[in-house]
DNA sequence: TATGAATGAGAATTCATTCAT
DNA sequence: AATGAATGAATTCTCATTCAT
């Protein structure tokens, strides 16, 4: 299953998409229970100031019952924060082959309502895993790798072939890309944070806000009128 | 000493900056060691991740020396954590008295300018504390609510008051501030981010890179031009 | 079956011996394959030392299954290493009855050479499980009992019977049978233990080795020439 | 200082040998009691039958203590067993410089008494940690190698110096070298090991002991009448 | 002021054993 | 008969903190 912006992501639950996963691998009830204690408290206090006893606890399981799933604590971090990584970047990284660029977007503005709709569902679904990403990245080497090499680079191969389209057509100003994109992201990813983490109680009107946040997006990067090309 | 983001920063170093807070109380050369070891280490360890002994021992002194000058662990974070956390948002909570407004601009950009070049210097001289700010964080709720009820909601308020000022003007697009601001900050911090965290080793050229940054944020949310108020 | 030196003794592996103890009861393959891999494990990292997963693993049942054949892990090792502590001391202790003197050799070399080469096959045949006792018996106060009290004083009477029989015959030394027992028995040992412990893979010619262990024992413990008796 | 098989080795106890190992490291009070609950412990249970807990307990320290001391239960085994092994083995290691020949024995059964009696000191001083030694060796590869690498060889090197130097005046026969050794270390282990482990509560006469054991292995190791060279 | 030995509560992990299937 | 999930007590090891010097 390739997740992709324009499609509609309506997978319910993290707990679930973790389980289909495995495929055929079944996980048994009390690891499902280790999993989503897991997620709740490291998200709550993070990796290194969690004890695998409170894990256990709320799991409802013995101590040593995690250990038989996950052979170290931190294995039980990756388990979680790994899937979810490739998972968070996957619509990035369809390959239709021979041609990074998804033509299906007759705008900038398309492209971009369709990108922060579906990753902002996926942040929803995915709320705490996230979390627990962006704060156990820093610690540990080999996830910030996967994240910055792996993962994001292609990332940016993929927007970028987006951004160049739309910069020929003569709809973007012609800046360096990286700085575009950067722009961009960061006023999506800024929402996104907003939304969910910083105020999450506010009430929000999404598809205004998105629309808001397109046009201001929109209109910075927009040509300057003179500059449109034929 | 206030800070304002029109003023030039030329402190040199966080630990002097640091060292200056106390006023009269003088600190030793170990309580300065102790300090600049646990810098180095929380921001490479985070904050559950590090042992006091390995402070203790990067910083030159015995173990039972730390606790001389912070009763735990705990106050090492915040003694360090703390003042910095009010310094990054002490441009913002100027009084001059009876006005929110600082009159000082002539434009929005004028305002952008002269705040991300103040934030990204700041940000440049304390990367580490804030580094250290940002992922304890989620972790500690005084810290977080210290920095989300009593110095977000005033910086809000500060900026509120010059997105207001040059909506007024008809310089910008008339949509909630919330939007607007949370749109600016993104993008700015976006910006510190990438520089500082994602990308320190790439060559930037500051100048370019923040007029640009300023130009996408002012065509972004500059009003359509039939809107402009007389 | 007794063992006696001065039989060849064509068991192939101490696995089918084992299999042969129980007479009638028959072990299942599973059980087998359990005590196979139990005497690896236990010979290589120790009781103490080794896990009953691993040795359930090595045997490929599941780890319930052990416990199935026995209640502990402690009756596992017993039933590895009781029985061929009998059968190490066996031959010692073939009743003859009402004497305890084997009067089949008709000197004490030939004593010697019978009793070296059983007991090297012997030793070659169980060899690990030889190892696992030696190794274990310090520190299973019922297991050095039983060796101390139950065999070795029998084993000790028997061989001292030889001793004193020959000692008679004026064809050993008249000094007290333990020091005479003493010196035999290490010597033998000494050699059985080079042979197949510390230097397994040199090459020996056994034949040759016994001869001169036999020779150096027998001149060791020879009668001085002017007191052989007539 | 060096040990060396003719001197009376007159120092008592083996936590003073391991005390004045560090020469200047002084050892707490708590660190000794540590050792030597270790040393008790150890030699009762084994290496892997011990917790970590019981030896504190005995040493009556926290356990903690013991972590500050030795890094892992296992450093603190091979601080107790390394040292001794080679102690142990130091006699046999006395560098004159460019000989091999340590030539002030007139006589093999001089050589031999000097070895015994040494030895037998050294063993009886340092009894349980050469029992630790012994049980252990199995376990530990790294132990394992120590003793039959860098030891053994040089020990056997040593001893057969003065083999051959008898073998030349005609004392001995004129067997192999390593069978020689082997017959006259078996003997002497086994004399040791009985005396000390085996029956240690026996009434032993070790002078008359020594010489009968010097008499048994000489004549067995002593060359026939007719070969004696002239 | 500074030390660092000592602590002991608690952390992660192991493992023999049980038991429902 | 056999499994293997589950347990929980025990084990090794860590670490913030104290305190006598």
């Amino acid at each position: 299953m390739t997740e992709h912006f324009s499609a509609n992501n309506n997978t319910e639950d993290w707990a679930q998409e973790l389980l289909a996963l495995g495929g055929e691998e079944k996980m048994t009830p009390k690891q499902v229970a280790i999993l989503q204690a897991a997620v709740d408290v490291f998200a709550e206090k993070g990796y290194a100031g969690t004890a695998t006893s409170e894990i256990a606890q709320k799991a409802g399981v013995a101590e040593g019952t995690i250990f038989r799933y996950y052979k170290t604590k931190k294995d039980l971090l990756l388990s979680i924060v790994g899937p979810t990584m490739s998972r968070l970047l996957a619509p990035f990284v369809i390959r239709n082959f021979g041609n990074l660029l998804d033509k299906s977007f007759d705008s900038y503005e398309d492209f971009l309502r369709s990108l922060i709709r579906n990753r902002l569902e996926f942040a929803r679904k995915n709320f705490k895993i996230l979390q627990i990403l962006i704060q156990e990245i820093p610690f540990h080497p080999n996830l910030r790798e996967q994240f910055m090499e792996d993962i994001m680079s292609k990332v940016f191969e993929r927007i970028s072939a987006q951004v160049e389209h739309f910069k020929q057509k003569g709809e973007i100003i012609d800046i360096p890309a990286p700085t575009l994109i950067r722009f961009t992201a960061s006023a999506i990813i800024g929402y996104i944070m907003t939304r969910l983490l910083l105020q999450p109680n506010k009430e929000w009107n999404d598809e205004e806000e998105i629309e808001l946040l397109i046009r201001l997006i929109g209109h910075g990067i927009a040509a300057d009128p003179g500059d449109r090309s034929v």
